[in-house]
DNA sequence: TCTAGCACTCGGATATCGCGAGTGCTAATA
DNA sequence: TATTAGCACTCGCGATATCCGAGTGCTAGA
């Protein structure tokens, strides 16, 4: 059921809401007609006011105040009544060198997550892309004492992945040469995704010819890849941002959010649900689910490579913030961000 | 000039802190005379307050309160008139579990900075361990595409560390492996900080001698440990337990700590002149010389290998701490992860 | 359907008061 | 001389009272 609301009062809920933004006041029925372009008595207004407390969209602090928006308000505002102002180019511009830089994926990720903080002054979010979507170029093995073996996965450009692995056979130099040209030949190229996929099966065929030094290697290939799976982490920037906003400044609750930030796996699971989606994606208040995250809102991004999301970014803040600024922001950041990873392969 | 004072203002100054610590509240000569022992008369402990803020041992907030202990004040207490407990056995043992497994050292730092936090209800920080004190035992060189040479340096047992570096020159493979082998043969064994000093000897040796893949090699190497100088990093756990403490809860300190916290840099230097001095050192109040430090005291310990101190731990709190619990606190977790590290070699 | 008018409500700012814990000083005491 | 008892004084804190103004809901009239 959608609430319907005719078009003056859908005028006086955007000023409304843009009023509490900027000034983070209860907003009363005289300034809203006033400030208004339509000519009403603040009597009226109180009537309409009246009428959307009823459903929902605002609620006032006590008896003698004014409206502010509720949960519901914002959505309804950000759903169909907002309109977002697309970045101006200078801004893009020096978004762009912030980014485009060749640094190291992790660098980039902290430079992404402090560029959303600064800019929005609340706390800035990137989850680190997925690697399972990353591709292999290169396996090298290394024998190391004891049956272990150093295993090293170059993938990206900048980027380089060193497991350390216990084998129950030890493998002479030349067999570990072997063993690497074959994974080489048969996995390089792929994504990890992909790569164990193809681990599997393989090891289903070979299984029946009984090539020994294969079987072995494909052993010690899947315990390496076991561990792709591993969660993903994300970085953070600018949480002390948040201490600033009153509505968050009671100590309890600031705690469990920086508590909840430091912890950062419901955060995670949070914003993974972003991940499937294009585009800009909200979260206000309560949405979320996640309880220290109640009068705050997140607004996120995917980013990806190839068209295809391999992560997450965005900012929190106070459900009061300025969304249209925001979802402007988040969503040049992210194009930005794919776009210098599209470049480097 | 120190400050002499006598017997029995030390067993007064000594309650005071005592019960300043404990409570939180100031400390007014009635209390004060009824809990010690010595049969004084709120009177003359009032006129020994007196005394002991006139050296600027203690202060009072205002008129009609009690004292508290100044910085200098716990400054006394903590040289002189602490009387520190050693470690229940158990409690050490527990540790130990918590510490001693076969993780990464990364995970440990983080493991022993939470262990810290965890304990002592404060923040807890461990700076990694300085790179340079690691040993060297073993290089590997592969080549990328382009002049890109990826050098694989492996170090403790659990410790390996990439970079890529590019090169003038265009290696052939088996010109690598000999510059490897060189290298391993003339390196490996060594901590890092020797390795430096004696590529810079052999450079200037080998200079006239003209072999020019020894020169390259020479020059690799050189690029490679260039940059071994970066800055070291530490790990703060528990930051939010500090939002507890009323005397650090106006926001805008609290702000300035946490921005401390996550720009790492003062921190990492007040720490580290921790580095050269053996046992437990503490830094009250202002003395650290770092502003947002102010009304936090530091609690640290140097950890090391074969007695060379390679990095520093501790505890960060408000100066109202309970010195004697924390110091054999930190004490016991800089002995048992130094202890961990060893066995590891 | 809108608006003017009006009584009412409530939060926040400000002022006042009393209490109690604690001080400093002085004079008496051991 | 060092200690103590006594006393006046100070000050922060919490409770209470008061006022003000912004804003509301309702009703009746345009």
């Amino acid at each position: 059921m959608t609430t319907e609301i005719n078009e003056r009062e859908q005028t006086l809920l955007k000023m409304l809401i843009e009023s509490y933004v900027r000034d983070g006041q209860p907003v009363g029925s005289q300034k809203l007609a006033r400030d208004s372009r339509l000519n009403l008595s603040p009597a009226t207004v109180r009537n309409i006011m009246g009428d959307l407390e009823a459903l929902g969209l605002v609620s006032s602090p006590h008896t003698s105040a004014g409206r502010i928006p509720t949960d519901k308000g914002y959505r309804l505002f950000v759903d169909s009544l907002l309109t977002v102002q697309s970045l101006d180019n200078d801004e893009v511009q020096r978004f762009k060198q912030e980014i485009d830089t060749d640094e190291s994926v992790e660098v980039l990720i902290e430079r992404v997550s402090s560029l959303l903080s600064g800019v929005t002054q609340m706390a800035g979010v990137v989850v680190a892309p997925r690697r399972e979507h990353q591709v292999l170029r290169h396996i090298e093995l290394l024998p190391l004492s004891d049956n272990r073996i150093l295993v090293i996965l170059v993938m990206d450009k900048q980027e380089v992945q060193n497991r350390i692995i216990r084998t129950a056979h030890a493998y002479t130099p030349s067999e570990l040469q072997q063993v690497a040209n074959y994974l080489n030949a048969s996995l390089s190229g792929a994504d990890l995704q992909t790569v164990r996929n193809r681990l599997l099966a393989d090891m289903r065929e070979t299984r029946s010819r009984m090539d020994r030094l294969m079987q072995r290697a494909l052993d010690m290939a899947e315990s390496v890849f076991a561990e792709t799976a591993a969660l993903d982490d994300c970085v953070i920037a600018g949480q002390t941002n948040l201490m600033e906003f009153s509505e968050l400044s009671d100590i309890d609750r600031l705690r469990s959010l920086f508590d909840a930030f430091n912890s950062k796996q419901q955060i995670l699971h949070v914003l993974d649900q972003c991940l499937g989606s294009p585009g800009v994606q909200i979260f206000i208040g309560q949405e979320s689910g996640y309880e220290p995250l109640n009068n705050c809102s997140l607004v996120t991004s995917s980013y990806g490579v190839n068209n295809r999301a391999i992560g997450v970014l965005g900012v929190i803040g106070p459900t009061r913030m300025a969304y249209d600024r925001v979802i402007s922001i988040v969503d040049a950041t992210a194009r930005l961000f794919s776009a210098v990873l599209n470049q480097r392969h």
